[in-house]
DNA sequence: AGATGGCATTTTGTATGCCATGTGTCAATA
DNA sequence: TATTGACACATGGCATACAAAATGCCATCT
């Protein structure tokens, strides 16, 4: 259950200057990125031990730039620096989940309420169009075309709600979280309810509902919550 | 108006091993810091260049633990980096910190409601007491002091909180915040008001009302944001 | 047999050197 | 005089080398 190809999720956190001509990123960047995706998709472990040498060799860079992302992905809470004896990868308890499950459904609340408040019509048909798409996933019991869009409409809320520091904080809390949302979907039965709720925030999105539609998205987080923290503390 | 003594306002991010033995930080960790502290009291300007080599001169390190540095409040969003042509120190237009306020204020309110919902009868009778700390430097019209105290029983509601996830988001964004969130308390009359609105926040605390103490919060913020644009605005 | 101390190996931490990129200045030409 | 091009200087980017710390293993002693 690896290959959850994160990256296609847009999780990578947006470039302050987005527009500016050629722009590559630079490598440390490049790093950063390569590596959040190997947390994100399980690629590395929780817990495990990430050592320089043996990843700077595979990704063909040298230690230094490593150590630059490792500093950037400690600073957004995927790994953890223990001084003088290197990084691992951030394992959050059970409680630290559901603490950022909470945050993140105050976040998308907010911005639930932005986003009725700013889309256009354009922007509410396409995510339409996306829960479409969603619908056809989970018709074909495709789990993960399913959740990738399914995190694509989540995100899409968010950027359309218009404040970039909010789709800041959006887009690190989502991929310390990416691995915890995945999981409730692979029970039939939560999969089912989830697309429930998923009815309901159309619905609330087609009538331009912010505060409806703030509810709806804060009580699909706490729904995420209880469906997960019994697979959490059952496996731990 | 620089000397505002950021450290003491316990802006650093809270460390993820906190009680573990000697447990020093690392040179990287102490080194941004420093340079938080730097440039969220104005010792380094908005839009500076950020030199490696001098300032790895002054703080008496080599650049390597000062990148590593930099990478850090790059992704916090203290200093923004440019391929190529190093660090500045971020400058975030009069809309972004708009959005700031929002989220930080939508931040506080959930804080509230959680505050009130754990809080022990000793902490609120803690932040009544800095609050009439806060009280006396206001009369002494002591502004550094009042502005310091102020923040304190903001952040002590977060901390209360009890939400980690929670507390690392509104501790970075009050660094990205602290510069303009002084600016208001230098004109006499928005100081006035803004001593006003503590009242009422404490009188929420004190009724342990959530919903009243989370709306009192947001609202601060916005009206912080009310007074801060047209200081902004007319000075850019 | 178990525990402890020291040595070797491995791994992280920091500094420095070299190369590439960008910037500013000066001169030459239109 | 203005504009453009080239060259030199300064600065950042990355790799590598060196130093310090930790971990694991083995031997020795109790």
């Amino acid at each position: 259950m690896d290959g959850i190809a994160a990256d296609a999720a847009g999780l990578a956190p947006p470039s302050r200057r987005p527009a500016m001509g050629i722009a590559r990123s630079s490598l440390p960047e490049q790093v950063a990125g390569r590596l959040r995706d190997m947390i994100v998709q399980n690629d590395l472990a929780p817990g495990e031990r990430i050592r320089e040498r043996a990843i700077s060799a595979e990704l063909n860079v040298s230690r230094t730039p490593l150590r630059e992302a490792l500093q950037v992905l400690a600073a957004e809470g995927l790994v953890e620096l223990l001084p003088n004896r290197g990084a691992i990868v951030a394992k959050p308890s059970p409680g630290e989940v559901r603490e950022m499950l909470e945050v993140q459904g105050v976040l998308e609340e907010f911005a639930g309420q932005l986003f009725c408040a700013n889309a256009r019509e354009e922007d509410i048909a396409e995510i339409c169009a996306v829960h479409f798409e969603m619908m056809a996933a989970y018709s074909r019991r495709e789990r993960l075309q399913y959740f990738k869009l399914n995190q694509r409409i989540h995100r899409m809320i968010v950027e359309l709600a218009g404040n970039r520091a909010l789709l800041g904080m959006y887009t690190t809390l989502s991929a310390r979280l990416y691995r915890f949302r995945y999981q409730p979907n692979l029970k039939p039965e939560h999969w089912q309810s989830a697309v429930a709720e998923h009815e309901q925030i159309l619905a609330a999105i087609e009538a331009r509902d912010g505060a409806r539609l703030g509810r709806v998205l804060k009580a699909h987080l706490q729904t995420t919550w209880v469906k997960l923290s019994g697979l959490l503390t059952e496996e731990d």
